[in-house]
DNA sequence: AAAGATACATAAGATTCTTGGGTATTTAAT
DNA sequence: ATTAAATACCCAAGAATCTTATGTATCTTT
């Protein structure tokens, strides 16, 4: 039996931006509070996006031209929703595909289940 | 259909030392150029472990306890041979677990296929 | 009134990988 | 014979990305 509460931190390093596009591509519009409250509900917890590497990881998104951003006022509070440009839905199916090949080539690497031909 | 040459870098960080771990307990012992050769046998080329990740991943594991080295002399070249210590024997048990759980965790996030029951 | 949740953001430091060296021996090709 | 490629180890500057800590401000619940 294996118990986790949480992820250590280095496995998580290098998904972050494939859990972001592909929560977007999937809820079509979110904001960055948002997204970490949905990851960690939909993990049980196991993983917990920090906001000190969500913002920049954002930022870069939009910066590269992957996401959108438009702002609304929520009484005085803004929020900042972040949506897919198109080329960023061309870049969510070629990171999630990756990871998914990834994950399959791990599986057989680590002799977790039988070669299952790794198409 | 998606085609993958290597992946991308990024992906890779995080994995390295439980690639190398789990390689040790299967083989008992192998030296670091036999490893990055392994995995890119392996992995059909989809993973290549550069020297400049490898050694200095093997020197802290062995300064961390989990590795002992033997050196061996092949006519005039030196080997250096890694095996698991007991304690690295339990890191790869813990880190392979923690591994295949955090997959497991990740398809369903990436709604991959539809939910095992993430036991 | 205080505490906790919501919501954004930045920055110093740590970790880990990439890139580009360096040294040296052995084997295969020209 | 000589060159190129493979074997085999290593280090270090820089890049990328995350952690930790901090800051600001509003809204909701106790």
């Amino acid at each position: 039996m294996y118990l986790c509460l949480m992820y250590s931190s280095e496995l998580i390093k290098g998904t972050l931006k494939t859990i972001i596009l592909n929560l977007l591509r999937d809820k079509g519009r979110m904001y960055g509070y948002e997204i970490t409250a949905k990851v960690k509900e939909l993990t049980d917890g196991k993983i917990q996006i920090t906001e000190g590497a969500l913002y920049p990881t954002l930022h870069s998104l939009e910066k590269n031209g992957e996401l959108e951003t438009e702002k609304e006022f929520i009484g005085k509070r803004v929020r900042k929703y972040y949506s897919l440009t198109s080329q960023g839905q061309e870049t969510a199916s070629q990171k999630v595909n990756e990871l998914a090949d990834f994950m399959n080539t791990m599986k057989f690497l680590l002799d977790l289940e039988p070669k299952l031909g790794n198409a």
